[in-house]
DNA sequence: TAGTGGTCTAGACCACCGT
DNA sequence: CGGTGGTCTAGACCACTAA
């Protein structure tokens, strides 16, 4: 791929967009992810065989994969080869949960380095319960978030999460309905791990990136109750949209937390 | 440099360390940032210089300050050069401010790309009022937070920060007194911007990392009332500590924000 | 025009992994 | 052992910036 056309991949023609090659070569390799040519926890294609693929220098290829592992679509394994990012997998299966217990940070105040990756939840043994799961039109503030039509046909869920006997977490999810088709009570109760991971497994959808905004509330009535909190305890409302392929917003879900014995960590950097 | 004794860098050493060349290039850079050979604001060598300074081919050193950019500590600029990040400049000034306004994020609701990065305070006019600025011993856990002795010199801050004439967040900070002498409420009264660019200007002190743990809290009798708010409103409280090269410890700061009209924004990825 | 960072290539060798 | 990602080099050309 050195003698012509240089900005435009010959392969799939990435569209009519002026990028660097290896910006194209990375669009190409996400369509492979958004397709489902290459599942999550597979390999992909090595770097020599991608590199004959598209035309280009192992180099190009490289710098590609770089940019998604950076972006956590895709994990490199020495030694193995490059595997697409999965839920299901422990190392990132609490990326997305940033609420710790105070104490047990011993380790991390130690060594800061390691507390500025969102890495792991140590001794994160919480239980989710499903408080309801029902189908529903989607109220116009969250087909906004979902960028779906008016009263759109939505999944909504609430559960509890629990460390031990204690209530720490209530949350609120709203879910499109027409990518979740079969999603019920009885599905969720079944599974075993995280919510993400059931998506991933069940409904092919990966979450890829998320945004919160979060915000400090007074507890009402029913929702001290169901947390085991007197009416008006302070509670942190996380908000989140999380994103699939292609920055599509796949799931609004409003979690209230408990911040007495826990926090929410984050890193600046 | 490939001839021989190849994991050590052959000029300065970087003590007995195994590491790939461009990590030990890139333990040198940032020697150059923390002894202030190279100062905030200012170009560090064309990587060609530092490419024969240290004897190892461009693409090392690029690979080194690669690193660095990721991590802000250096910004390149594609035709002029490669410069030392600085609080001072409008682009990365309100790096470590989350706090966001709810309405006005039309753009970034349009554009989850762009709220991706944490860029930019749109409209973020907050004007600073110091209440109190004083030294004192360090309580033990202040001192704990700040890798110091117990009871060992700090200086205290408290500040308002306003949007129009309404309190928003209060600022309770502690910093090592070694570190910040004549510190005093004068001079935060004669400085206009941000509290870390003061730091940096006058002090040569320059935060790069930061933790943060968020919790909510009820409003204390006292803090209600500076906060014009009423007594036991959910306050959200950010207690950070911000680390300077070394990953050495230099500011323990809580924040308590009122968030009702504003919110904490975060992107997880 | 000269100097800077940005892209791309080709090839060498190393470290790690599974068989 | 062969295959994979990880490091390092050398050189070419491009895009941008400033004088």
């Amino acid at each position: 791929m050195n003698e012509a056309a240089r900005p435009a991949a010959d392969a799939g023609d990435a569209g009519p967009t002026f990028a660097p090659l290896y910006r194209q070569i990375r669009t190409l390799l996400v369509r492979g992810l958004q397709s489902g040519e290459w599942k999550p926890g597979e390999p992909i294609p090595s770097e020599v065989e991608l590199a004959a693929r598209y035309r280009v220098s192992q180099g190009t290829v490289r710098k590609a994969i770089d940019e998604l592992a950076a972006e956590n679509l895709v994990v490199r394994r020495q030694g193995r080869g490059t595997f697409v990012a999965s839920h299901r997998e422990v190392r990132t299966q609490f990326r997305f949960l940033r609420l710790r217990p105070d104490e047990a940070e011993g380790a991390a105040a130690a060594s800061p380095q390691a507390a500025q990756e969102g890495e792991g939840a140590p001794g994160m043994v919480m239980t989710s319960r499903v408080l309801e799961c029902r189908r529903l039109r989607a109220p116009s503030e969250v087909a906004r978030a979902l960028s779906l039509r008016a009263s759109e046909a939505v999944v909504t869920i609430r559960r509890l999460l629990e460390a031990g006997e204690r209530p720490v977490v209530l949350d609120e999810i709203w879910l499109p309905g027409a990518r979740f088709r079969g999603l019920t009570s009885e599905r969720l109760d079944a599974w075993h791990g995280p919510l993400y991971a059931l998506f991933e497994a069940e409904f092919a959808i990966r979450m890829i990136r998320a945004t919160e905004r979060l915000k400090a509330v007074a507890a009402d009535r029913a929702r001290a109750r169901t947390l085991q909190a007197a009416e008006g305890t302070p509670l942190l409302l996380v908000e989140r949209i999380s994103y699939t392929y292609g920055d599509q917003p796949v799931e609004l879900r409003r979690g209230y937390c408990v911040t007495d014995k826990y926090h929410y960590f984050n890193a600046l950097s």
